[in-house]
RNA sequence: GGGCGGUUAGCUCAGUUGGUUAGAGCACCAGCUCGACAAGCUGGGGGUCGAUGGUUCGAGUCCAUUACCGCCCACCA
């Protein structure tokens, strides 16, 4: 940049890669992202929700973070003490299937031959790898995170915050181990939660089978039938439900179809009625065997379980609902999640599980089916069952959709299955979150999004927080199993010595195992009802960090054994608020920054992370021990808006229809994706971006259609050369060019920047010379005062619209006022004066100046443009200002940010600028419609009042530079010129003179055509005003004003007609 | 089954507390190589605001019903 001429270099187009590597260098050089806790200033401090090191981001982190940096640099302009905490997240399910997936494709490996600690190295390379990428994308986008304070949830400072948490929940009671019904993966051999859980249809059948009744007295059934989408399942029962009182279930359920079918719509009604009569026939059919079969459940009657020669009860529950199916249920406790509460209420059935944690059978099916695969396992029960005559495939199988759970993170189906988990207890710490946001304490906005949270929390269901995988933060627990009770108790003498020393360190647990002695003998044979073999009683042992290392060894010498599992990533994910600022230290981080000013999120996670990061904020954060003015991690949270591609889906990578920012970056550059995304953040709409592909060969875009987005290779319509995909993995494919997946949404954004950039180019093009100085109100020209009163009004809306999450509004508050006002307007105006010696200096510090604001309201948004601008204003006009002269600050991300003055804003003078545009429009549509070419010099003359003649005497000049006219008079004895063409306005007619131009039927035909659509809106509003009710109820001001409007209307066509006859006449 | 959101121009979307003749960008049409800008300038065409009913002097806006689309939660032997 040579010094002495700033603009003189400036491209016609703005050189946005130049711009994001020069000046992203240039602001971290300086230091700009760092914050220090300082105690002159108030902090403003904001948490990224980490991304996940799965992958790299796309458009939707492109979003969260683009609103977050708008933000965060509007605060550090505010002059806030501004933290940005930037990190990752380990994403603990997400990542390892992630990383073994591509170790079994790419080397045959499973983790079980790689090993715990062979894995776990494969993950945190790929962790680098992608945190660096993830970072190198945020970098490329313009975030001002504090890069010095990067953290990620793995690492030590998180892990002494997840360790010290669960140490204490634990001695608290708050964490608990349980033995529960789980997701389980049989990919990754792991529990997931229901959140990580998916359901999808698939095609499968309803099987009927037949169970045999033992001993049935005369009279009595002697089979019971059951139905299954899971026959395999049946090797697992341990007995079958008949409800209770089938007749009062049948009543009530009938009483329900009866209430719904009162306020169901007539479309419905045929439906429910026929389940009425459905009901009311069963009860005709059905009913006495059902009650039959409950006496027999009460006496206590068992049936044989086919294929395993067991015997199971049949017993009575609420669950077997006598309006489905044969009214009797099979129940499989440790299958099924209802079939688990009900051996809650009758404990003495038991349960086995029968599946090994891989998926096959295991050893408590009879022999035949052990290893089985559980499809496999499947039909071999029912070609069983049918061999055996209880099953008939003609008459007992009805195909039929599934509502299939599988696991979000291997895409395989999800069994459910008994196992020992860690817990934590909700109950307290829910109703602390809903108090939380029920009192006000957190707002969320936009608030329709509280509701789902509160529903949520309200369940308190209890938050199983163990994983079986080997990435992430390993349970802090000790365990043992004791034989027996004489053991038990020594192993507690020690530790509660251990325990009352360091209470702070050491904290234990025996759980007893007995209580579930009798799900061990089922059918009078011993079955093992989890992997192991179950002791008398474990001991758990947390330890918190600090306790000696000989106490570590002491409890591993005496065979205590820390747990293999892991935590929930969300375990950690819940401290990041506090654990990234030091916790559970005592920092001056915590204590400056701690509670953070927002949270800006996306709504799937609103339960899963906002809840629970309340929740242990709440919990954690002692306001006395830390010094923080608030135990909750923020007072807001912000919703944002979702992306979806132009079907109306989420993108994402295997869809095929994410679009990586870095693609929109390249081609349209770091502000426009900014620009656009904030453009398009609406409170209540998603933002839809339809996407397409880009051939690398001839830039054209193509569609991208739901079949072409799977392909690995696209061939372009356009010029007929192929191009590859991210499926690309055929070598033939991958080597051709790769073909970008882009929005055409981020056009408008990339064409604003581009004007701005030529709006600055020119400013800077006529400041030479420039000489700074305060402009007083009388060296100010009619332009000069509108455009400062407009800049007071956009400044006060941006800053309103910014302090309410209404980015959509800021940015096309300021869209506008850039291209409509400063540079269709203003620029043009000021050209003039730019080239006047007298008038140049007054107008160089208004344009300085108008810039400078404009620039550094943008800033936030459009953060590369601005610093590039602001740096070459900078240089021509270091000192600017109209009110005042001031030094400009060394870089715009550190410039004040604009106060809004209520002294500029002058109604008056933008009324009068109103009527300027307005005479300066009609002249150009003249022309337009006459179609005199825009070189030929046209003459006007406007009748108005005195008054308006008066507003735009001063505005004479402006005319012919903007529009090729030169005004005759102004007034109201102005009369029209025999050949013209006119435009009338309420309460003026403009007058363009057209001899020996005018094409005087098309005039006449416009006349016409002005005339019959004036009658019409005339007619309307007259009916308007006869109509009594109208003008009796209405406000007067409202009647006034349509009278006003009628009046005008009239006047519009009495010169219309007027401007017609004389027309007619000159022919 | 419960909840939330959407439906406005060919496309993507704005539309404040109900109040003249409903807006923008893209696309389209006509005309502009005027020294900031063709990623631009000037002008133009295009919408019975998903449907029905109601409240009101007045409804895109409020209420009810309804259709369709999307999302979330729960459940489905």
């Amino acid at each position: 940049m040579s010094s002495d001429t700033p603009a003189a270099d400036l491209p016609k187009q703005y050189d946005h890669a130049a711009a994001q590597e020069r000046w992203y260098s240039f602001w971290e050089q300086r230091g700009y992202f760092h914050s220090e806790p300082n105690a002159a200033r108030q902090p403003y401090s904001i948490v990224i929700p980490p991304p996940n090191v799965t992958g790299a981001l796309h458009l939707g982190h492109a979003l969260n973070n683009t609103l977050q940096d708008i933000l965060i640099r509007q605060k550090r302009m505010q002059g806030f003490e501004t933290l940005w905490l930037p990190g990752v997240d380990h994403a603990g399910i997400a990542t390892q299937a992630v990383v073994e997936r591509r170790l079994l494709q790419e080397e045959k490996l499973t983790r079980h031959e790689l090993g715990r600690q062979g894995l776990v190295d494969r993950i945190w390379k790929w962790k680098d790898a992608y945190q660096a990428r993830i970072i190198g994308q945020l970098k490329q986008m313009g975030c001002s995170c504090d890069w010095q304070r990067t953290r990620f949830t793995l690492d030590e400072q998180c892990a002494r915050a997840v360790r010290e948490t669960f140490f204490q929940l634990f001695k608290e009671g708050k964490i608990y181990r349980g033995k529960r019904l789980v997701n389980w993966d049989t990919f990754l051999q792991t529990a997931v939660s229901d959140d990580e859980v998916f359901h999808e249809a698939v095609k499968g059948n309803f099987w009927h089978f037949k169970y045999p009744v033992v001993d049935p007295k005369p009279g009595e059934p002697t089979h019971v039938t059951i139905a299954t989408t899971r026959p395999e399942t049946m090797l697992g029962d341990t007995a079958v439900a008949v409800h209770p009182d089938p007749s009062g279930a049948l009543d009530q359920a009938e009483l329900d179809l009866r209430q719904r079918l009162a306020d169901a719509p007539a479309k419905e009604k045929p439906d429910l009625e026929k389940q009425i009569d459905d009901i009311a026939e069963r009860r005709r059919e059905m009913l006495p065997r059902l009650e039959q079969l409950r006496d027999m459940a009460r006496r206590g009657v068992k049936l044989e379980l086919p294929l395993t020669g067991r015997q199971i009860p049949l017993i009575a529950d609420q669950w077997a609902k006598p309006e489905l199916g044969s009214g009797c249920v099979k129940i499989t406790p440790a299958h099924d999640p209802n079939d688990y509460d009900v051996w809650q209420r009758h404990e003495e059935i038991g349960a086995i599980n029968i599946l090994n944690v891989d998926g096959t059978l295991n050893d408590n099916v009879p022999e035949k089916y052990r290893g089985l695969v559980v499809k496999k396992a499947r039909a071999a029960v029912v070609a069983d069952l049918e061999a055996a005559g209880l099953y008939n495939p003609e008459t007992d199988c009805e195909p039929r959709d599934i509502d299939l759970a599988h696991s979000d993170r291997s895409k395989t189906p999800i069994e459910p299955m008994l196992m020992d988990q860690w817990f934590v207890k909700m109950d307290q710490l829910a109703q602390s979150a809903m108090d939380a946001v029920t009192s006000g304490q957190v707002k969320i906005i936009p608030d329709r999004y509280a509701k789902g949270y509160l529903d949520w929390l309200s369940e308190k269901r209890d938050w199983p927080i163990g994983r079986q995988l080997w990435w992430g933060h390993r349970i802090p627990v000790w365990s043992q199993p004791v034989a027996d009770k004489y053991t038990c108790e020594h192993f507690m003498g020690q530790l509660e010595e251990l325990h009352k020393a360091r209470p702070d360190l050491i904290a234990y647990r025996v759980e007893l195992d007995h209580d579930l002695d009798n799900a061990r003998k089922v059918g009078g044979v011993e079955y093992q009802v989890a992997k192991i073999e179950r002791p008398y009683a474990t001991i758990h042992v947390s330890i918190n960090d600090g306790a000696s290392q000989q106490t570590i060894r002491l409890l591993e010498n005496q065979g205590f054994l820390q747990s293999e599992d892991v935590l929930d990533t969300w375990f950690s994910s819940a401290l990041w608020p506090h654990s990234t600022l030091g916790w559970p230290e005592q920092t001056e981080e915590l204590k400056y920054y701690y509670p953070t000013s927002v949270l800006i999120t996306n709504r799937d996670i609103i339960t899963l992370w906002v809840a629970r990061m309340i929740l242990m904020g709440l919990h954690n954060v002692d306001k006395k021990r830390y010094g923080v003015r608030d135990s909750l991690p923020f007072h807001e949270v912000y919703i944002h808006p979702k992306i979806l591609d132009g079907y109306g889906e989420g993108m994402s990578k295997s869809k095929g229809n994410g679009v990586d920012p870095l693609d929109v970056i390249e081609k349209f550059g770091a502000d426009a994706l900014r620009f656009g995304m904030a453009y398009l953040t609406t409170e209540t709409q998603d933002v839809r971006v339809p996407v397409e592909f880009e051939c690398p060969h001839c830039q054209k875009l193509i569609e991208q259609t739901k079949q072409n987005r799977v392909l690995p290779r696209v061939k372009c319509k356009h010029c007929q050369k192929d191009f590859s995909t991210q499926w690309a993995e055929k070598a033939e494919d991958k080597a051709l060019p790769r073909g970008a997946v882009v929005s055409e949404r981020f056009e408008l954004a990339r064409n604003f920047c581009n004007k701005l950039w030529n709006a600055s180019r020119f400013a800077l093009l006529n400041l030479e010379g420039f000489d700074p100085g305060q402009v007083s109100d009388d060296e100010l020209m009619v332009e000069d005062s509108w455009v400062l009163s407009r800049l007071s009004t956009v400044t006060q809306q941006v800053t309103d619209a910014l302090a309410e999450y209404r980015y959509a509004d800021a940015a096309r508050t300021l869209y506008d006022f850039a291209w409509d006002e400063f540079c269709s307007f203003y620029v043009e105006m000021v050209k003039g004066r730019l080239q006047d010696e007298r008038q140049r200096v007054v107008a160089q510090r208004l344009v300085a100046h108008v810039l400078d604001v404009l620039l550094r309201l943008l800033h936030p948004m459009i953060p590369f443009l601005t610093e590039d601008v602001w740096q070459r204003l900078g240089q021509v006009a270091p000192e600017r200002g109209v009110d005042t002269v001031e030094q400009a600050a060394e870089s715009i991300m550190v410039a004040p940010w604009p106060e809004s003055d209520p002294a500029r804003r002058d109604p008056e003078i933008e009324a009068q600028f109103g009527r300027f545009q307005e005479v300066l429009r009609a002249v150009r549509d003249i022309r337009a419609r006459q179609g005199v070419a825009p070189k030929t010099p046209l003459r006007f003359s406007v009748r108005c009042d005195a008054a308006t003649a008066n507003l735009l005497d001063p505005m004479k000049d402006y005319f012919s530079a903007m529009a090729n006219a030169e005004p005759v008079a102004f007034g109201p004895e102005v009369a029209a010129p025999p050949l013209s063409a006119n435009v009338t306005l309420s309460g003026l007619e403009v007058y363009v003179d057209l001899a020996g131009l005018i094409d005087v039927e098309a005039e006449v035909a416009r006349k016409r055509q002005e005339i019959e659509k004036l009658t019409g809106f005339i007619a309307a509003k007259e009916k308007k005003l006869q109509q009594k009710n109208f003008v009796e109820r209405a406000p007067a001001e409202v009647v006034q004003k349509e009278r006003d409007s009628l009046a005008d209307l009239q006047a519009q066509l009495a010169a219309a007609r007027e401007v017609l006859e004389r027309l007619a006449g000159g022919r």
